[in-house]
DNA sequence: ATTTCATCTGAGCGTTTGTTCATACGTTCG
DNA sequence: CGAACGTATGAACAAACGCTCAGATGAAAT
């Protein structure tokens, strides 16, 4: 998802206002970038983070987990409450497996969907609370 | 984001498995429906909402705001934690100014960004904990 | 005033995303 | 069995996204 590409321009010129110790990228507060790289989660962290969040980003998905968060469900159902077509819902439903935002049972013919854990429930109530909060 | 608005909700209590007056869309259970409807968000909490929660997304974003959870920063080491060029930075943190996540103010010749409040940490907070459990 | 630094912005481009359509799978009923 | 239903999946396409590049803006230094 993401790349880590340095350039270095320097060809070993002399620098005006170079201090000992600077490597090679235009940094004003090399601790802090430093402090900060530090405090960043792994790549694979990152990535599931924003697998999280990027989930809950888009409307269709978003309005899935909120349906689900007053119920289970199945796909018919959440397709009518999230406004989409039956197969949108399921291809975003997938996306959502993946994540293991949701799980599913098989009842007769349908599939009902909930959500997975608490986690989830979590997540949509602090960030309903703060989206609408502060405007 | 999404266009699709729904029907109104229609709470009429009718039986769960017979009164089958809807107009267009097949659904099982109207109630479930009915009362996911009611537990959603207005259109512009949801837009919010997922605005909120795409910026977070977006690993370049996220990166950039992890960062300033540690630390105000400026432009030019935002773009070196975040691992991506100046330029690519200014552009996601107009996309952050404009959601309101986050604040800057010019010291000299650089901008100094900052979170815009403690819920944009919290959300951090939570989300790293929620994406870093549970494997 | 001109240059330089730090940042911002618009256009362009390749990639990703979400939907639709068609089709396949799995389950129940006739 | 086959038909009908509910759901899943792949291909295709338009729209949205994020980055790069070039140029513009604003503030300080020359």
């Amino acid at each position: 998802m993401n790349k880590r590409s340095d350039e270095i321009s320097a060809p070993a010129g002399s620098d005006p206002a170079a201090a000992a110790g600077e490597c090679d990228v235009r940094v004003v507060d090399e601790n802090a970038v430093a402090h900060a790289l530090e405090c960043l989660p792994t790549d694979a962290g990152q990535e599931r983070f924003c697998g999280i969040f990027a989930a809950l980003g888009d409307v269709t998905r978003a309005r899935i987990l909120m349906a689900l968060a007053s119920g289970d469900l199945c796909v018919c159902d959440l397709a009518e409450v999230a406004g989409v077509s039956e197969s949108a819902v399921s291809h975003q439903l997938r996306i959502l497996r993946d994540l293991r935002l949701v799980t599913w049972t098989r009842e007769g013919k349908r599939a009902v969907y909930r959500l997975a854990d608490d986690h989830v429930r979590d997540l949509l109530v602090i960030g309903r609370a703060h989206a609408e909060e502060e405007l």
